[in-house]
DNA sequence: CAAAAGAGTAACCGATTTGTAACTTGTTGT
DNA sequence: ACAACAAGTTACAAATCGGTTACTCTTTTG
């Protein structure tokens, strides 16, 4: 058994042979019914992996997608069904999509996408080294030095983007939009800098000389330790 | 197959007839060592039920109980390991579990006991009907009547506490237990009125006739309308 | 090396959550 | 029906969280 997928369509999200083909190369296909409980169905399924085709005429598939991103922490590829274009692609990768299919594909391309992101977010991922921090996702807390620290919504949004960019620097625009999502803008550029303080003073032995939190000059930040998403 | 078990144990989750017991029964088992981590580790797994060995010499035994508790919405079946009596189940049933195997017993009781919440609690829980609102632990809201209504932390626990009963009458003091733990008495007991009336604004229709929290006099309260949990 | 810009830090303020106190409403038993 | 008590409700106070402002420290660049 490869991994659990999970594929969330306006109908019928197991028609057509996409599923089919993700069955034969290894995956356990879930159908979820796009709809405000989709992401707690999701959820419910513990997916390794997510497929989300986005209807264009659907008035809610943005409000379920961010429910989406923030219940699931697992990559989600945006399926865009009949639209979208450059910019469609920059608005969802902005709501934290790992992937967006604008150009027409095939099913092979497809797999292979699929196949990527999951090797990248699970590979490492379940290799479960005892010292590596482990955030928790329900309690909002992070377990790191034996010990369990709890977080406050906004530092548990900046740590969870941190640790799904796996190591790569992260700029500062994408960490406000990962914080404060829509209304980024509306909040001081300082603010960010002051969360990240915060963070570091949680979890850094010292946070003068952070080792898992680190900044990266006129740019934003990363993780030069690993820490494992949930 | 018929669901997935987590086994929390000090060590060796996996030693002796037991596991292979229920992998018999039909089970997918996965063995988890006690420890901070062991939350996190259990809910990745996504459990169906969990058995909780718990070991006499511990020290952290209950605090890792406790957060397991809030990690994972599924029936707890604790087995303590030399020790325990009456008062020791009466504990950690306090604590929120769903079962204490206290007195000596067969194997197959505690397949028995297994298989017994595991339907319990899964019956009617898989059956999706869509108007059975369903609670996200994720974001701590609820999705009723086709709208999402966030919660606050305490409404959380109450209403996870009345869905762990499965529409039975739970009393004051284990309500009070379940959302403010260990402190529970040092807290007003007009405080958990005051909560339920905030919950019933944000879920009941009419909270003066209430479809959802109803109130057993002089006893507590119980859900009279199922709502799933996740 | 000095100025400019980015990042870190401290102080403070406002919004939300959550608790207590006081009062009203409803239920039970005599 | 009415006294006693449980539950519901309102008002307000404390605690927490999250943000802006202002200032300092560090890095880059002319």
């Amino acid at each position: 058994m490869k991994g659990r997928l999970v594929i969330v369509a306006d109908r019928d999200p197991l028609r057509g042979d996409v599923p089919e083909l993700l069955r034969q190369a290894g995956y356990e296909i879930k159908g979820v019914l796009l709809g405000p409980q989709a992401p707690v169905a999701a959820y419910r399924f513990m997916p390794e992996l997510v497929l989300y085709y986005w209807p264009s005429d659907s008035a809610d598939a943005e409000e379920v997608f961010v429910h989406l991103r923030n219940t699931v922490d697992v990559p989600i590829l945006v399926l865009p069904i009949d639209h979208g274009g450059k910019d469609f692609a920059v608005r969802v990768l902005r709501l934290g999509a790992d992937d967006c299919l604008c150009e027409p594909y095939r099913n092979r391309e497809l797999l292979a996408r699929v196949k990527a992101h999951w090797r990248r977010y699970w590979q490492w991922s379940k290799a479960d080294a005892q010292e590596i921090p482990v955030i928790d996702p329900v309690s909002r807390s992070i377990i790191i030095r034996e010990q369990r620290v709890k977080l406050t919504e906004n530092e548990y949004r900046l740590l969870r983007c941190l640790i799904r960019h796996d190591g790569g620097v992260v700029n500062r625009q994408e960490l406000r939009n990962a914080i404060w999502g829509a209304g980024a803008e509306r909040v001081s550029s300082t603010s960010l800098n002051l969360c990240v303080h915060r963070l570091r003073k949680k979890i850094e032995r010292d946070p003068h000389r952070p080792e898992y939190i680190v900044t990266k000059w006129g740019v934003g930040y990363y993780l030069a330790r690993k820490v494992r998403g949930a």
